[in-house]
DNA sequence: TAAAGCAACGTTAGCGTTAACGTTATAGCG
DNA sequence: CGCTATAACGTTAACGCTAACGTTGCTTTA
């Protein structure tokens, strides 16, 4: 019912012109608003799809209108914020909104203030993704419009959709201490992030809890990348009396940690455990397949496409953050205690 | 000289009266454009910068005007086109442009009609990285904005930015073969890509030319994705007569065969060389670091947003194909054979 | 039965910007 | 000196849409 090859787009204007009524009752009938009769309404609807209407967002904000568009920042480089977006897009279209995203590249860079000005301006709100320090975050609260973040940032009190992190570090060392494992390393990220500095203390504190060795050395910095994972694990295996098991600060700090281990000569999950964080797609992919704590980013993206709707339409949230628990996946990267 | 805490930023005609001129007047000064007195617009220049004067772009857009903003769509789940990415976004800041994402998922993924439209009513032009078959390349070209891509896309015959992916197979293969090798494998990727085929039409042409084993159980299949780089190596290795090099159809299949041959008790490059091409970070960072044949990432998206921008401000591109050279980059795993 | 309420519409006035055209002053020329 | 070309402005009318308020006709209620 459209895509004849037409090169102008109708306007509203025409969409009322055809159906005969005004352009406020066709402007209702197609925002779905109340005070037009079924008929009518249907019949509305029926001509502007015959004749591809698409409304023109620009018009629509610019007479104070909502755009729906939803505005997106996030490094785009890591695949846990890249699944994230996925995961908006998807919730957002269900609820008739549309993500255009702007790309941060790297975890100091941050968006120019054109971006953020263009930003506020053409979308309804903005989901801010792992949020860093930045200029940014303070243009974006003065804009005037609802704006939210997953995964804690600088204290700016913006809502937020949040894992508990500490409850990551739990269950990661309930899992292996379940195994029977009593010597855990574990493989820091960046001290920056939250949701690191909440899984280094969950490891501490349950140490203790669960009666484990709690050796300092066992904790060895990474750099939340491959290959600091990679040297970090190097560190731990050459301890004299090394690990059994890791827990690592992220999935892709495991999989530097997996190649660490089999280029040392020893076999995962037959001579060490890895367990990582995360469930990234590469989880799945790499051999063997990861044990994980698994955020399950699909909610958390759902939930904070609809917390941001809903401020949209004038709601105030009804909590200043939601916390989502984490989830364990077991693969083959951990085993009992021989 | 603005990030006054203020709450409603200034508009064009606030401008104007501040500088005691009319609206027409502001707008051309602050659009570089004749008709102002260089005094006056020096000083309509300064008060906006004062003010913190920020063009609202639904309302230039709306009036027929240049919006400053491309969209940009990109499979950013790969890192081949998140470097691009990253390219066009500083490419642009340059000329004053900023970048708008959508992200398309997979790579039969293709973004909905309503982000088509969305984009081509914010955005003056339009990037399409890596472009798969789908109706919305369509759509794109009936809006009536320009559009170019990175790489070959569907006979649709947009403008393009591309690099010489024949050329490419061919570097790789003069490469191992200047190193001695003879008996050398080939791990194919998505035959959906041109740049794909280009390079597995290169690769069987060139070994006829530098006289190289012509067998074509040398050919093996690959995703372009690690997974595909790691079965498709077992493939090639359990060949009675194995092969002493492999040239992989990316850098992801290239990290993909370094952990198979790894797994097969063999040595990079001692026992077998491995060459990739792309040369995304990853390509550094693992071990040992990838030789590859580089794409000028960086370059390619500079070309891409000047010619962008030439068509938006009204210039037919000067040619159709904007063809880029790869460059050989030598590193760790690939060494002359013994 | 008259007043009031309400649903279903229509009209008007912008939102912030630019294109197109109109106006004014100044300079240049024979 | 009168005429015109030109630079430097100003005015007006859109662009496509929606909020706010009017209007109409019908139903409800005291």
């Amino acid at each position: 019912m459209e895509m004849t090859g037409k090169k102008r787009k109708p306007t509203l204007a025409e969409i009322a012109k055809v159906a005969g009524v005004s352009l406020m009752t066709a402007s209702r009938a197609i925002n779905n608003r109340s005070g037009v009769s079924p008929e009518k309404r249907e019949e509305i609807l029926r001509i502007s799809d015959d004749l591809g209407y698409v409304p023109n967002r620009a018009a629509q904000r610019l007479s104070g209108g909502r755009s729906h568009v939803v505005g997106v920042i996030a490094p785009l480089h890591t695949s846990y914020s890249s699944e994230l977006v996925l995961g908006l897009g998807s919730a957002g279209r269900v609820a008739n909104y549309e993500m255009l995203v702007y790309s941060i590249s790297t975890s100091t860079h941050e968006p120019p203030a054109a971006v953020i000005d263009l930003l506020t301006q053409v979308a309804d709100g903005v989901i801010v993704v792992l949020p860093n320090e930045g200029q940014y975050l303070t243009r974006l609260s003065q804009a005037n419009l609802p704006v939210i973040t997953i995964d804690e940032g600088p204290p700016l009190s913006f809502p937020k959709v949040v894992v508990d992190n500490y409850r990551v570090g739990q269950m990661a060392l309930e899992h292996l201490a379940s195994l029977g494992h009593r010597r855990i390393g574990f493989i820091d990220g960046d001290a920056r992030l939250a949701s690191v500095r909440d899984r280094l203390r969950a490891f501490r504190d349950h140490r203790t809890v669960l009666g484990l060795d709690p050796d300092e050395n066992l904790v060895a910095q990474g750099d939340s990348m491959q290959q600091g994972g990679f040297r970090a694990t190097m560190q731990l295996l050459s301890l004299k009396d090394r690990p059994t098991a890791i827990f690592t600060g992220n999935d892709v700090s495991a999989v530097g940690a997996l190649s660490a281990i089999r280029e040392s000569g020893l076999r995962v999950p037959e001579d060490i455990s890895v367990i990582g964080c995360d469930d990234i797609p590469l989880a799945r992919q790499v051999y063997p397949s990861l044990t994980t704590i698994r955020h399950p980013l699909t909610q958390m993206s759902r939930a904070a496409v609809n917390m941001l709707i809903a401020m949209v339409s004038g709601f105030a949230p009804p909590t200043d953050t939601i916390v989502f628990a984490p989830e364990l996946v077991e693969r083959e990267s951990t085993a009992k205690l021989v």
